[in-house]
DNA sequence: CTGTATCCTTAAAGATACTG
DNA sequence: CAGTATCTTTAAGGATACAG
């Protein structure tokens, strides 16, 4: 009986992604990298994560390539690479639906640049600056796209053509 | 012995989210939706996912205020919520970072709006549109602060004036 | 302070078979 | 087609204690 099923298999970037930083724990130590907590002691006491938990996180994370160690071997830091780095606005969406879906009493931290002027909400955008939503999106097979995805979209364009 | 820590009871945003929509099969059910993928069959065969995770997961999902069905009950048809189709952005933004660092032969899939463009790199940016990076940003206390959330940002804000 | 070593518990995940 | 019931396996997650 196979483990778990694993997502890296899935011809998909969310897949992949999930694959990565998927699990409970991955996006939260990263957030607080993020905010400048790069000790173990740091992280370990903002989340109340097991240290066992922890320890194993940030060699995963480090074997993708996400975060790197400096500092001592007896004393690291942890900092993200750019990799990591990227994760930001993933990251920052997540924190915004948390806002506005699950925080009864206001968002818990404001997210602000150096000058102190407050983030908007992120959209997802054409680069002539139209907003594309959930309503108004459409997905198209890419070069990196196998057989069965593209049979995937192929189907459901079909069903709904048929639907209209 | 506890089972697992709940991160709905950490005061973050961002933990509240992952507490919904956290675990490894969740957000590629959404995406399913988000497609068109609306059948209870589709979205099985497409992800391959265990019936029995599936129906479970459906289930909270709907509880959740994520999904609601439509259709008959012997077939039912799954649609996203206001509340889920809000997960847009954090789910295309996953899918970005998937793309850039884990699609070697290109993405899977390409998004567009319903006239082809196609989307651009999400940002996070400021009212007036400045772009707020990793590395320009800044974290302070909200509305929804706990005393914890304080005192930690404060001691990183306190550590990080030190090192400078 | 930063881990590792162990041990333990439980929930996650899946296969199979059955029902309306 | 859309599940549910049941069972099995294993990995996830955590507590505790110890080490450099």
């Amino acid at each position: 009986m196979p483990p778990r099923t694993r997502l890296g298999a899935l011809n998909c970037s969310l897949a992949q992604a999930l694959d990565i930083v998927g699990d409970w724990w991955t996006l939260l130590i990263v957030r607080d990298l993020f905010i400048g907590a790069n000790r173990f002691g740091e992280i370990q006491k903002s989340l109340g994560i097991a240290r066992t938990m922890l320890a194993s996180r940030l060699e995963q994370l480090e074997r993708n390539g996400i975060l790197e160690r400096r500092g001592t071997p007896r004393r690291p830091l942890y900092f993200l690479t750019k990799k990591g780095r990227d994760l930001f606005p993933a990251l920052v969406a997540l924190m915004q639906w948390g806002d506005r879906w699950a925080a009864p009493v206001g968002p818990p931290m404001r997210l602000t640049d150096r000058n102190g002027r407050a983030a908007a909400p992120i959209a997802v955008q054409t680069r002539d600056g139209a907003t594309i939503t959930g309503e108004n999106a459409r997905f198209a097979a890419g070069p990196g796209a196998a057989a069965s995805t593209r049979a995937f979209i192929e189907a459901l364009a079909a069903t709904r053509r048929r639907a209209r």
